[in-house]
DNA sequence: AATGAATGAGAGTTCATTCAT
DNA sequence: AATGAATGAACTCTCATTCAT
């Protein structure tokens, strides 16, 4: 007897969702009620379980929906043979950084309430989280094979890095420890770039 | 009636601890009770709140204990007249891996427990925190000053990037996604000084 | 999301209210859980926190509920200009003398829980405990502005008097120092306006 | 092997009761704990374990000490032929409102933590103070026989109604709803007596 | 006599989830 | 689809009392 789902609840899916980010980057997950989702999104206290089959599964999806897009980048970039790996690793970053830009919420909740949840739901989705340090590295991996960034250092450990270096801007950023205007996102990707490719020694 | 503490008092209080950070580590901090860290230290459940007031305070003695250790560290690699930037960051970066090495439980619990957690300890912590990234980003203005480091990336960026790069690290270490033995350890902080100093790209 | 309260979930809450009584009376409001009061209801124990914001709450209901009919009694006695000031105090004394007939366990969590509590509950409800004083004392001011009650006692310190007097008698009662049958409740009134009114002094 | 106790024990003992109804009368006998009594007297936690055997037993022999005097000042009036009703019961009535000037903490205990606390201590000590009642019923009757007082108002009631009348008016000291200035206490007797032998009704 | 470390039972409150309507 | 009443397990913290020294 599965029917296929109405317009109008689609619809209500999604305002619980959008509500579930709302509140979930204004208080944290823990520090919230299941029903302070439904009062934000306006309806019954059930209606959440009804679409919804746990609370967890509502945060599982605003990360998994979320980090999809991500590793969608993440391919693309490292598919396109007309980019430099400088290219490439910025594009990822920027959309990581734009990301934030556009939806500070649902970033907030993706790395706050999830990757850096290494006990609970960064450990769920370590595999989906490993995806995203896995794309960074092949990008590096590609460059390395083509000569155009060092084969000394292992491609892995760089990726690591470089998407560390990317999680703690974007910590410092939501908890107003730097600025992040639309200039302050371009050039942080700009900066991080420069800094994992080029290096903080000084020229000669 | 202060007393001072007797030996005896001291070491249990240190058992506590100890247990306390066992079951951290093993457990997390919000999937273990009292009660857990009782049993693990082999005293009474009551005897965990004679020496501290909460569990909460045992957490936030383990990290003040390590993390101010660090930043003595940092503070001394800071003041040496003798190192070069690398030699000073390596400093940094190997008391840090190092304190994987012998405590890995402590470390864990340090990173995983307070410093990643952004809605409770690590908000908490936050300033002392903050020290640690400000400490790194004076080794690199001290080095920038002195023509060592390219003076067009910001210190304090850098300061967040390089921390935020050995935060992975470990957190890779801790969900076994890469080796932690001794020569791991060794070539991870000169591979991480390497990646932040010299830059990924190819040398010509 | 606020909606009206159905007519179930109205005697829900009357019935955990009755059961608390019940419980109160018989054990002491600091001698049971709040799981006798769910067991005496049949409910859940989580029910009871959702009608009531605490175990204080319940209490505090109990007293308001009984203690706003008394000060009703009170200022209709005080504004009725049929009645003599010996028949407003009888009609008050025998409003809180037969609410202990009826409801002898109401009567008991209102006396011994709350209003002789004065550190905890009795503190709490300090302001509607003097209403109670005031208005008796109002009744002795308007008889003495009539001059049927003399004007040498200050009204404030006859109405402390006169409550001071029906407290204690229930408190006998209570405690089954004295017989409470009906006779006994309605001499007990007519006694205690004697007392108060005519005086003990053997009549000349 | 029981020895006799020193002076200087006597004395210890003694400290910690005087603080003990120092505590009791600012935060209440639930609201501190025996650390608080220790801290007050300035003696180690154990010690008060030693002199008594709970903390129940320390207010049980605050309460004794000061109600056994008032026993003893209700049976000199009853006994004194050369005394009226009117002056015994001033008598009485004077020696509880003077105990008051004069260590107003010790009645508040009395008076807030025992003979109020009708499920708890009240009911422990039930029998000594019906021995009060008793005491000034028993002085009312002895007027009675000898045609000073009334006797269609039974001896048991009117005890029972000027006791509570005494403790209502110490509650409203205790609670600052009245002044109990020396003078107030000496008005405060003499109104009572006064109320309670003359009545309200206004003189023909 | 004196100390304070050690014990452990006890209770209020929260809140995710289920379910009847 | 929608509601919110109902459930009950989980867990921290308090503090009177005991005991070894």
């Amino acid at each position: 007897m599965a029917t296929r789902p109405t317009a109008a609840s689609v619809e209500k899916r999604r305002a619980i969702l959008d509500a579930a980010i709302r509140v979930f980057a204004e208080r944290g997950f823990n520090h919230c009620r299941v029903s302070d989702i439904a009062d934000e999104a306006g309806v019954a206290y059930g209606l959440v379980y009804h679409y919804f089959k746990s609370k967890d599964a509502v945060l599982d999806e605003v990360f998994l929906e979320r980090w999809g897009l991500m590793l969608e980048v993440i391919e693309e970039a490292k598919a396109d043979d007309a980019l430099t790996a400088r290219e490439k690793l910025a594009k990822v970053a920027t959309f990581i950084v734009e990301s934030y830009g556009h939806r500070p919420d649902v970033m907030q909740v993706v790395i706050v309430e999830v990757t850096r949840q290494a006990n609970t739901f960064g450990r769920r989705h370590w595999a989906k989280i490993q995806e995203g340090h896995a794309g960074i590295a092949q990008i590096v991996e590609d460059a390395q094979a083509r000569g155009e960034l060092r084969s000394d250092i292992p491609a892995s450990f760089a990726g690591i890095v470089f998407y560390g270096g990317i999680e703690q801007i974007l910590t410092a950023w939501i908890f107003d420890l730097m600025p992040a205007g639309p200039e302050d996102r371009r050039l942080a990707v700009e900066t991080l770039v420069e800094t994992i490719c080029g290096g903080l020694d000084a020229r000669p």
